[in-house]
DNA sequence: CACAAGTTTCAATAATTATTGAAACTTGTG
DNA sequence: CACAAGTTTCAATAATTATTGAAACTTGTG
């Protein structure tokens, strides 16, 4: 199809980047986080300085209401960082780059808003008394039980994941596991 | 508040599996599957015995489209099973109810939807070449690599996730991280 | 303290995603 | 092969979620 010696006509730096946030997006919204927010943080982690709302709203072309929203979901989450410049009132933004540092982020978010008060739930569930002749009962509390096993193993990897240092990240866990 | 000497009065099998079902419905929209899948896996897991499509219906309050189409998609993720029953037209299911195999299942469809999806739009872009001089484009290249790294440690450990039975994944995975 | 430059809020609306339910289909039996 | 018992499909609709954009607000200066 393609008369070249190169199959596959080269992509401009523009269109790869492009593609890298909506690839980025697609997989952010996987992940619980909105697909803006992660179209957003791509943008950032691309660019080698500091954008504006209106660099954001222009190159994402998105509302300013949206820019800001999303921006200010981003300074929450600890995926960027505001950068003030001397004698402007406008702010800038960067990215967080530090990957290890980035699922930190998101695995503290996640943790605290779905694990957490999922443990919390169980226990109390777990807790019900009951009759153990009751096929019923007895299907529920062994269900309960091995959630609630799994749940506490998970908390305790995401626990000393948030924790680790990229020398402990880079050594036990990656050493270990490939 | 209450008089009696139990502070918070007991709740019924019924009603623990009702909230039982609703927390593992709204955190399972959180883990990209579907708010009644797996509300209808909840179901199945407190369940002691066989469910027909009929009985999800009733027990969910979701039409027989809804059912229909939610009970097959718990059989591709692997997450029930059909149980056919001699001299009966009308098909059973039942739950995946080790927790170790249910992550299984969970992690291989995400793996394969998005992890992997993500890692060959990825590989493509890391390969653009350009001016390593460019600002643009070394921030570009870093923050690929850097993803590349990450996405590359995730998939090895996943793998093995999958691959772990029963007793290397309580040894290693659980002794190591306890 | 008026104004310019920017930011935030939020009701209205658009876009997306999930659900219904009736019609079409399948399958096993007398 | 007609029928009963069940399953699946899918267009219409409902529910949910994300986005806009204009108005209100904030903040720093002359």
């Amino acid at each position: 199809m393609n008369p070249t010696d190169n199959p596959v006509p080269a992509l401009t730096l523009a269109q790869a980047k492009a593609q890298f946030i909506h690839t980025w997006g697609v997989s952010g919204a996987g992940w619980g986080v909105s697909k803006t927010l992660a179209q957003m943080h791509a943008l950032l982690l691309v660019s080698p300085g500091a954008l504006s709302t209106e660099d954001l709203m222009e190159q994402l072309t998105i509302s300013r209401g949206n820019a800001s929203m999303t921006v200010r979901e981003l300074l929450d989450w600890g995926l960027a960082y505001k950068e003030l410049r001397a004698g402007e009132r406008r702010e800038y933004f960067v990215a967080e780059k530090d990957m290890l540092q980035v699922t930190r982020c998101i695995i503290r978010a996640r943790k605290r808003r779905e694990l957490d008060q999922m443990k919390r739930s169980l226990d109390q569930l777990a807790a019900l008394p009951g009759d153990a002749q009751d096929p019923d009962y007895r299907a529920f509390h062994t269900a309960l039980t091995d959630i609630q096993q799994l749940a506490g193993a998970s908390d305790k990897l995401l626990t000393r994941l948030m924790q680790a240092e990229k020398s402990w990240f880079w050594d036990k866990f990656l050493k270990l596991f490939i």
